[in-house]
DNA sequence: TGGAAACATGGCAATATCGCCATGTTGTGA
DNA sequence: TCACAACATGGCGATATTGCCATGTTTCCA
């Protein structure tokens, strides 16, 4: 029994609120520049409260970070790494589907 | 609207996939060797019915494969970019601590 | 000052996840 | 062949997530 599993408990809530396509495409787009509130609406396209709400979840972690302008909130990324993680989902998806492939031959 | 977002349903499947204590100590075990159910059941300290649909979630995505030796199942890594992976987890975990220090000056 | 614009936050129903128990399925050894 | 060991798979209640609507809250401008 490993009793130092709350170790990893942390590093789990960062994957959670990585873990949606809506969240995963606002990184992104936050990786060239930040956005407001709006324009990550248009981009996403749900309802706004939707949007702020996925916000949320990833200020909560500690993944993006906000600045009030007026009535406007600019969100942008707070850590540099997003280019690692990316490119690690990506070898995972091809390796996958090469494999899915031989397994066809 | 941004109707390329199914790109980033499949990296959120894996990115989910990822976003369980127990199963970040799974992955972070077979990085150094391939283990048994019952080798991963003892570390993780749950259910071997637990243990077995959380591999079971980790193969699905292509994280893991299976090798069968007679009646036990040795689960191994498939990707080799999970330091990346966790060292991603790791800035951000640093990066939001050393914030919420100094929000606290 | 009143109203609209830009976000944030309840609230709620639909759906998904989680963990265990019970029960399959398959392989092994006597 | 029979019992057991090692996993996998239903099934189920408890809990969490998701997305929208409605409704705050704050800011700006006429």
């Amino acid at each position: 029994m490993n009793n130092n599993l709350q170790k990893y408990e942390a590093r789990a809530k960062i994957a959670k609120a990585m873990s949606h396509p809506s969240r995963l495409l606002m990184l992104d787009l936050l990786q060239k520049q930040e956005l407001s509130v709006g324009q990550l609406t248009q981009e996403v396209g749900a309802d706004q409260s939707t949007v702020s709400k996925h916000l949320a979840i990833l200020k909560e972690v500690g993944l993006v970070s906000v600045r009030k302008e007026g009535a406007m909130s600019f969100y942008q990324l707070k850590c540099n790494c997003l280019d690692g993680f990316f490119s690690c989902m990506e070898s995972v998806l091809v390796s996958d589907l090469t494999c899915r492939q031989n397994a066809l031959k």
